[in-house]
DNA sequence: AACGGACCCAACCGCGCTCTT
DNA sequence: AAAGAGCGCGGTTGGGTCCGT
């Protein structure tokens, strides 16, 4: 079946968005609900492309985004993921509901593959010339549990006090804000002091904080070569179906998930460890932890 | 200050799936 | 059952920014 693009259409605009052309889909957006995105450019006036108005609302616009920062805790629940699940961002994403498949596919391709690139020839070098002791790599497990624990929690924090409109409505004045500067470059800047608001961050800390994420996924990663072969293939078994599921759906599935394990019934293994909240408590302990150099380096 | 390479990320492209007619 | 339309997903790219020289 070949089909013209329909972006190639003759009228359609193409490039950054505008804050201007923003504020009109989010308003859009705001009155007539997300989908049917085959209408929006008619109703809007907008010169983009119905699929582009999509991508722009889902990766952008879309109320409940963080962007920018990734924690320890979504850097390694994403290697995790990516490990189980392959490149299939969607439903890596589907489990970190505050951030898009783009966000993380291109913290992915940006960030971690190196990470992981550079640690791997690390451990190469390091099978080779010692094994590691069994006791660190239980603690490098208990490690990854409690980082799941932190961000399970986290996520169900969000569910219930994401209001999504309000929260638009937020986008909506970071817009604003930023196109009331009226810089020349204003529609590409929008991105950057969105990121900017939400991140009071130095770079330095910025700095530190990958230093510990390194160090957190080297002993991630630790776990993931030498432990996780067994029942990692269980555990995707079950997870496309519910990677067909919005990260709401999602949420609610994981609490119901989580009453049924309350009586007793099967878990898959991904679904224990991400619910299992008696450690949750250790959350402090861990991110201590992991600024320690000397707990979080096996070698 | 100027330049060039590296990096980052928003946006686009193309494929495939699902739903409708 | 077949064709077309709409949508979602993963891969890729263009251009802006950063950073070292």
């Amino acid at each position: 079946m070949v089909r013209p693009p329909c972006c190639d259409k003759v009228g359609i605009k193409k490039g950054p968005w505008t804050p201007e052309e923003d504020i009109i889909l989010v308003s859009y957006i705001q009155e007539h609900g997300p989908g049917n995105w085959r209408s929006v450019p008619t109703n809007t006036g907008l010169l983009r492309c119905s699929k582009s108005c999509r991508l722009r609302w889902t990766n952008y616009l879309r109320p409940g985004i963080k962007r920018g920062n990734f924690t320890p805790h979504e850097e390694g629940m994403i290697i995790h993921l990516q490990a189980m699940l392959g490149n299939r961002w969607a439903a890596i994403a589907s489990y970190l509901p505050q951030r898009t498949d783009n966000d993380i596919k291109n913290y992915w391709n940006t960030h971690l593959k190196k990470k992981i690139k550079k640690f791997q020839t690390a451990l190469d070098s390091h099978i080779t010339s010692d094994s590691s002791p069994s006791h660190l790599i239980s603690k490098s497990y208990g490690d990854i549990r409690n980082s799941y624990n932190c961000n399970h929690s986290s996520v169900l924090r969000l569910n219930q006090s994401c209001s999504t409109y309000a929260s638009s409505t937020e986008n909506i004045s970071r817009l604003l804000e930023g196109w009331m500067r009226n810089s020349p470059k204003a529609g590409l800047k929008t991105g950057q002091e969105n990121n900017n608001t939400q991140s009071t961050q130095t770079k330095a800390e910025q700095e530190s904080c990958n230093i510990i994420a390194h160090d957190e996924l080297e002993s991630l990663l630790s776990f993931e070569n030498l432990s996780s072969m067994s029942w990692e293939k269980s555990s995707s078994d079950s997870l496309p179906l519910e990677s067909q599921l919005t990260p709401t759906d999602r949420l609610n599935s994981m609490a119901e998930t989580k009453m049924r394990s309350d009586n007793n019934t099967p878990l898959t293994f991904l679904e224990k460890w991400l619910l299992d909240e008696a450690t949750t408590g250790q959350v402090e302990e861990l991110m201590s932890l992991s600024a320690d150099p000397s707990s979080a380096s096996m070698f």
